[in-house]
DNA sequence: CCATGCATACGAACTCAATCGTATCTCGTG
DNA sequence: CACGAGATACGATTGAGTTCGTATGCATGG
């Protein structure tokens, strides 16, 4: 396992930051900290040093060219999502992804989403 | 945050060994430790220390009624997957199930998953 | 009846995640 | 040019997860 590429699952901590840029896009520790704080109280600095470990294991890119550095997603909302899938797929559905999907729709789905995925699996379908 | 009850989410090794217990029913240590040895070399009494901390977590419940106690995952396989799905989507799919399940279908499901997934979402519909 | 094998219990070591306090650096402004 | 605000860097602490070595207990067969 090399762990130095990109194919690194982050933590809880920095998949809370992650949520933050997607939606922000490129930001400072400030403004993550400040937007963060709408939902919990976390330390300045505690924000900063995540950042800062996210940074060296690639998971957020890093202009330092201004005093305070501005920070960016390494990887897409749907690049992660989907890495962080395939690891719970592999993890705990026996490699099925048919069984998660399955296991994931229930009687609270509403009938704008059934249609939602009725429409990719017919374009899925397509493609073969 | 109680904890206690069974609203736990278990760690990796942990999941392991959930894995087998699903898999095998109610079975010893040695049970376990044989049937993990098959795709990774833990020790015995690691395998052991694992457990006894679910049991306090109460992922496992326990019959001591014998020398060699019988260990049986306290949920099922379904429960768990759902609970961890519920985890997933609300830490990384901002909520949304249908944007995970989404997420999870790609041009390699295959035609009969695809059909599978269209009953369910058949009958999920008469429901409401 | 006791030695041996197999079982559990306990605790130490190590790693990683998360948090924060403090030190240090660097601007821009008076 | 010095100073203060605000920034990064660093290191310590705490707790959880994982691993395993060693101690201890028990049942059984010779």
């Amino acid at each position: 396992m090399s762990r130095s590429k990109s194919g690194l699952k982050p933590t809880e901590a920095e998949l809370t930051l992650l949520n933050i840029l997607w939606r922000l896009g490129p930001a400072t520790v400030r403004q993550i900290h400040e937007r963060l704080s709408e939902s919990q109280s976390t330390g300045y600095t505690t924000v900063l040093k995540i950042l800062q470990i996210m940074h060296e294991k690639s998971l957020v890119i890093r202009d330092e060219s201004n005093r305070a550095h501005v920070y960016a997603a390494a990887n897409s909302e749907i690049q992660t999502q989907s890495s962080l899938l395939k690891d719970l797929v592999s993890k705990a559905f026996g490699g099925s992804t048919s069984t998660l999907v399955m296991r994931a729709l229930d009687e609270s789905t509403s009938s704008e989403e059934i249609e939602d995925i009725r429409q990719l699996l017919n374009k899925l379908e397509k493609q073969n």
